[in-house]
DNA sequence: ATACGTGCAAAGTATTTGCAAACGG
DNA sequence: CCGTTTGCAAATACTTTGCACGTAT
C-alpha cells in the first residue's frame, strides 16, 4: 500500500509542470508506467515504437528538467549511461542490484539500510539530499554458470 | 592503522602485474599516492604536467585491466564519467559525499551502515561482489550559500 | 625473436546544444 | 501573438579501437 501510485504519479507531474508538449507529457507517462528504472534510449525507442514523432534530445530534455525539479531520480550505474525511474510520494524508495554478467537490474528495499543511511546523513558536515545504494555481482541466474 | 596502506598497495599492485610498461606504472604509482579518487582525465592530466609521455588511451587500458583483476574500484558519480580508486587490502573501504553544487567529493566510512548491507547482501539471490554508496547533497561550503 | 605495451589518431557511444518551425495558452 | 517546446542535425564529452612502433625477456 504505496502513499502515492505510480498513476497519481503522473497526474501529480504533469499538474505541477505548467506547459507540457507532447514529448514531456509522453516521457511522463511512459515513465508513470514503468515499475523501475529506464535509460534515454529506451524510453526514446519505446516511445517511438508507439507512434510518436519524439527526438531523442526531447527526451533528454524532458528527464532533466524532471531531475532537476524532483520528479525523476538519476540513477548511475555502470558505463552503459544513466537511467531514470519515478520519485513517487511519501518518501518509500528503493535501490538496485546490477548483475554485472547480463545486466538484468533488480529493486530492493531494505529498512534497516535506510535507518543507517539516516543516521550516517545526520553526522556528515553535508546537507544530504538524497542517496544511492548499487549492489553488484552475478545475479540468479547468471552466478550458477560461472565455472572460470 | 589500516592494514595496508597506500604504499603498499602501489608495491603488491606493481608486483602481481607481469609485465608493466611506462603507463601502467605511472597510473598505479599515481593512484597509489590518492586518498580518494581520481577520474581518467585527472590521471591523464597529472601525469602529462609529471614529463609523462603518455597516451589517454594507455590511462583508459591501464584502468580497465586494474578494474578486472581488482585492484581498482570504479565509482560512478554524475554525467562526468566514472572515477578510480585503489582497492586496499584488508577490506576497509570508503563511500562517497558528492556535493552537487560545486562538485566536491568527500569520503566517508560507517560500519553501522557496512553491517546493514552485509546482512542484505545475504538476503538477495544475487551473489554480491561488491556494493557502492554516494550521498548527494550540498557540502558545508555552498550549504550556506543557498538562497532560492 | 616474440609477445606484450604504448602513443596517436580515428571511431564509437552517450548526451548536449543551436536553431527554425510547431505549439500552447 | 509570444514565450515555450520540439525535432533535427551538428557539436561535445567520454571511452574504445586499429595499428605501427617500442620494449622487456
Amino acid at each position: 500500500m504505496p502513499s502515492s501510485t505510480a498513476s497519481e504519479w503522473t497526474e501529480q507531474t504533469l499538474a505541477v509542470l505548467k506547459r507540457n508538449g507532447r514529448a514531456r507529457r509522453a516521457v511522463i507517462e511512459l515513465l508513470g508506467k514503468q515499475s523501475c528504472c529506464l535509460s534515454a534510449q529506451e524510453i526514446f525507442d519505446q516511445l517511438r515504437a508507439d507512434d510518436h514523432r519524439i527526438g531523442i534530445a526531447s527526451v533528454y530534455r524532458s528527464l532533466e528538467q524532471l531531475v532537476r525539479d524532483g520528479h525523476v531520480h538519476r540513477v548511475e550505474f555502470g558505463p552503459d549511461g544513466a537511467r531514470f525511474e519515478p520519485i513517487l510520494a511519501g518518501g518509500e524508495h528503493h535501490h538496485h542490484l546490477v548483475c554485472d554478467d547480463c545486466g538484468r537490474i533488480e529493486a530492493f528495499e531494505d529498512a534497516e539500510l535506510e535507518q543507517s543511511i539516516d543516521k550516517l546523513e545526520r553526522r556528515t558536515g553535508f546537507t544530504v539530499e538524497g542517496h544511492e545504494v548499487v549492489l553488484h555481482g552475478a545475479c540468479s541466474v547468471c552466478a550458477p554458470a560461472r565455472s572460470s
